[in-house]
DNA sequence: CTGCTACGAACTAACGTTCGTTAGGCAAAT
DNA sequence: ATTTGCCTAACGAACGTTAGTTCGTAGCAG
């Protein structure tokens, strides 16, 4: 990908990130980035490109994340707390991109589709493994797999809905906070 | 609102819930109702009006089911499994309008979406409160109000991305796993 | 250094389609 | 007699996209 086609790229996401795929004209994109709209075809094939290309981005580097994280030989509970700053830190450093990620893959059709659900359950198994993992090894409670690892990517998305960068949480302290969420929940343990 | 409203709205909900508000066309939603386009508009003044009551109907349930928890005398686990029964049970009893005010209500305009916000930010608030009343109460850790009720919402929520009616688990099942996960976590205890 | 070629990146103009919506009418129900 | 619920027809605007062109510049042969 060229220089020019990526800074277009990241343009495009900022404007899109903003209303939604589709409710973002092709029309509205060019308009921000002061070109005639014809002129985004020179870079990209179809809207669904841009669409496309950010969905499977993204999708690349949380599936490389949790990899990373299962290929490491800790415990879970580590396992856990590293998957998670992995993701919020993607989450947050690729924020426009995460957005429409999240909200529009929606949108993509055909085998684009296809793919795109299918690389996402590839990460969602990985953090299924992580859950399996932990109980396994008697440090997480007997629970619903599949459940448990929809609450917690559900927690871990959710972020982009609040996350400013000039906020007063940086994504280390999200993920921090968040791990201790998750692992220990909200209720004080009297015993301890 | 006539009988016949209520049975078009249903009907047009499930289809918009399909590819979301903005990639749906007034034409679409007719079709399926084998309807012609223009009789839409005996029933809606516009294509908005129709998220517009979706949306607003959806977070009055919402607004209503947190302020009465909040009501009753009762203490903060209580409240806030409560609470999220009542959420679930909202969540699934009214999918197709649940998944639309989720995922759709950014495409509201105008006074109806700050009038929205308003709206969520109450019931929001309804959470933190009850957030807050555990932490007074002593048997919630200390912790941010503003993130816990984030998170707390943030799985609640997402149980539309992934609830099928016909699944193994019915709402109250959901709403009890949740509540556990929530309020204790995931680590095993190893003190109890 | 000059002149030719190739190409990237933008343009103008326009295509056919679909969009949300309105006007006006007609038949059945109240 | 009025209202309700739907129709046909059509409006103007916006849509994604294509075709064909221009302009600047980088690479290279003479």
């Amino acid at each position: 990908m060229t220089e020019r086609k990526r800074e277009i790229l990241a343009l495009s996401q900022s404007v899109l990130k903003e209303k939604g795929y589709a409710a973002t004209s092709v029309r509205d994109i060019a308009k921000s980035l002061d070109m005639e709209p014809a002129s985004l075809y020179s870079h990209f094939k179809s809207k669904e490109d841009i669409l496309k290309i950010t969905c499977f981005e993204m999708a690349d580097k949380f599936e490389l994340a949790v990899k990373e994280v299962n290929d490491i030989y800790f415990n879970a509970e580590e396992k856990l707390r590293m998957a998670i700053k992995l993701h919020v830190e993607i989450l947050t450093q690729n924020l426009d991109s995460a957005l429409i990620f999240i909200r529009d893959w929606r949108n993509l059709t055909g085998t684009s589709l296809t793919q795109f659900t299918a690389k996402r359950n590839v990460y969602e198994e990985g953090f299924r493994e992580i859950v399996h993992t932990g109980i396994d090894e008697g440090i997480f409670n007997e629970t619903d797999k599949k459940f448990a690892a929809l609450t917690i990517l559900s927690s871990v998305n959710w972020i982009v809905e609040w996350y400013k960068p000039d906020g007063n949480l940086n994504a280390e302290q999200i993920a921090h906070k968040l791990s201790n969420f998750i692992l220990s929940g909200l209720k004080k343990d009297i015993n301890k």
